[in-house]
DNA sequence: CAGTGGTCTAGACCACGGT
DNA sequence: CCGTGGTCTAGACCACTGT
């Protein structure tokens, strides 16, 4: 920062769970638009001050409170719009950044050994279930793979995949024995679109048994599709045993 | 008309010179990365130009390329550090922004009536799980709230909240049956950091009998603590019937 | 129409960190 | 050291939209 001559403005001083290190102006200007918003010094509805008066107020270039405020307006907390200016929002639909782990990198960051457990592969005409979720016509035939994922041998992930041949026709010659579908999915395939689905359910019988928990018990679901253009490539649903959590911070 | 019948530029022509469509050259930048990475043009672990160069191919300022570069690294596909450049991330650990829905909107906006039922109110001395987690000393006494959110009179979240009234004194005065919990400390406190959980549960006898479903049912739940400053302010699990899912693109 | 945010530039200095 | 990204500026024009 470069004028020093602008006294620091007077916000609020809540109390910080941390040290501050944000040390860069726009940074400063985020925190001090935050705090505000939280203290209600700027009530939910309420306009806030424009870019050209918060960079006065700050004495820096208007294009470093916009980055300010552009960070802000991510996280859902403002609501900016061109000529009505930027207001506090009224009911804040939070975002939160999720996380996903790679399943892979998840176990060995554990310090545990990883391993792949292929279970089944088949060629088959597609349920009507799946059909359904990844936009097919009847009578389509997918590949149908169930794997395992391990930590130390045990189970960490039963993974229940569809894969669509006509988008990679090349996925019939793999041999999931050598490669997890994922790893050459991954490596082969660049997907355009995807789509993530948290949820909870019930383990069913194959499930339970690879999991190791009882038939019914509350299993953690992420399901992922993904897509080439409007071609539907994988459908695959990771389970987790009881337990699992994923977490981000709000 | 000029000659847009130019295909989609799989190594994309650059040197812009004409006005742009609907895009911003920034959105460009970064599209085109991206296409570049999923098209292993840029294969995984590859150091991809510096800024200053694709600034010279795009025919732009260094700030916009950085601009675009710096979108591409919120995702986590790409790994940037100082004198050692920019690289494609080599296990591309995804992050993606999941839409946190507030109840009573995600009610409304299907269309159904929201209704808030309280089921108890307790100061009681704090269990151990409910205290470790959220890191307060024995013997402390929360304010424990149980209640119900409505979906046109069927239940569509279970909540079971604790509260620390040293955080938060003026909550022991608020009625819950006009106002729920969540509202009031959406109104009455700036927290200044929360932490949000997901998980699957087994659904306990309460939870069951209020969700309408049977006991141990998987239930998907979202924990969420907020602190204000060092000092823990709630702990909220709420928990939905089995089919709730949480969606987002990736 | 006029006010506001969105984008962009052509520079500049600085912070980090690999060599 | 010195190359690279991170930040910042003082403007400028444009796009959107409320009045």
């Amino acid at each position: 920062m470069r004028s020093d001559d602008v006294p620091p403005p007077s916000v609020p001083d809540l109390a910080q769970s941390g040290p501050r290190r944000s040390t860069t102006t726009w940074q400063v200007i985020r925190d001090d638009v935050l705090a505000r918003i939280r203290s209600r010094a700027w009530p939910p509805g309420e306009l806030i001050p424009h870019e050209a008066e918060l960079a006065a107020e700050y004495g820096c270039a208007r294009s470093t409170v916009n980055r300010a405020l552009r960070e802000v307006a991510a996280t859902g907390l403002i609501d900016r719009r061109r000529k009505a200016g930027t207001r506090v929002a009224l009911n804040p639909l939070r975002r939160a950044t999720l996380h996903i782990p790679v399943i892979r990198q998840e176990v060995e960051t554990r310090g545990a050994r990883y391993d792949y457990a292929l279970i089944s592969r088949e060629h088959v005409s597609a349920p009507l279930a799946i059909r359904s979720r990844m936009g097919l016509p009847p009578q389509t035939r997918l590949l149908h793979v169930r794997a395992l994922h391990l930590a130390d041998g045990i189970a960490h992930a039963y993974e229940d995949r569809w894969i669509n041949p006509q988008a990679v026709p090349e996925i019939m010659e793999v041999d999931f024995a050598r490669i997890s579908a994922n790893a050459w999915l991954v490596q082969n395939v660049p997907y355009t679109r995807g789509e993530l689905t948290l949820s909870a359910a019930a383990a069913d019988a194959d499930c339970a048994a690879c999991l190791l928990c009882a038939p019914g018990a509350a299993i953690f679901t992420m399901e992922r599709i993904t897509w080439i253009g409007d071609q539907p490539v994988t459908l695959v649903t990771q389970s987790h045993p009881p337990g699992y959590a994923i977490s981000t911070a709000i």
